[in-house]
DNA sequence: GACTCTGTATTGATTGTGTAGTACAGTTAG
DNA sequence: CTAACTGTACTACACAATCAATACAGAGTC
């Protein structure tokens, strides 16, 4: 279910995160669902439950899950607006206070919404 | 002429790269201006040569500066369109990759560039 | 009640980052 | 040539981040 590369820069539990917000962006996590159990998480991915207990613990401060303790922890109801608004706004506002006008930005949204290239 | 906080979370090489950029930005610093020296930034600031070494090479890696050795370093002739793309298309490839729409992104900027509050 | 699941807390090893101390080497002005 | 500047390289240390090992405690099921 879970691809991770262990060798990778990208912290592991980052990678988790990412993963997780993925499976509910696609819907394949709906709000009320249940995340795996950490330990299954870990163990299947052979990485400590601690490392994975920390994604989750991040991805809960950032409202994106909750957790009911001893059971489990589920996909947040509304994970919607709010959140991603706050990671646009931290975004924009980084490039804006480098000096980066507006009229750059949209057109590097130009170019992004339209192919579809990615990164590394 | 630089002001720095030694006790901040920032990087002190994060802090001078930052101040120079802005000079860049506001015209006090035009291309081909040499910087201040390695060693009086140093010494004015009371912090390492290396720390001030190491800000200056990441500039010049971006492109921002070059380093004309054993005579110091100098803003660059183009430090223009291309560098601030990058930065502005990584950090909107990011959002994109995360699921934002567009359209999200376009009402954040509709508010960013019309007030103008600052983040820590 | 016993067993097995769940999340949680404590601790420690490892690694990477930021900074300082210091020495080296070329450039330039006298 | 000499002296005073310049950037550069090497080493070392403090600190935080990442992750693992392990132990603890409640919930669910039989």
């Amino acid at each position: 279910m879970f691809l991770l590369d262990l060798q990778s820069k990208v912290p592991i539990f980052e990678q988790i995160q990412m993963q997780i917000l993925r499976f509910i962006d696609v819907g394949a996590l709906a709000p009320g669902d249940k995340l795996p159990s950490i330990r299954s998480l870990a163990h299947e991915n052979g990485i400590n439950p601690n490392t994975v207990a920390k994604a989750f613990a991040e991805l809960e401060q950032s409202g994106y899950v909750y957790s009911v303790p001893k059971k489990g922890y589920y996909v947040a109801e509304r994970q919607g607006e709010d959140l991603r608004t706050e990671r646009i706004m931290k975004a924009l506002t980084s490039l804006r206070d480098s000096g980066i006008s507006r009229g750059e930005i949209e057109t590097c949204l130009d170019e992004i919404y339209e192919g579809g290239q990615k990164n590394v």
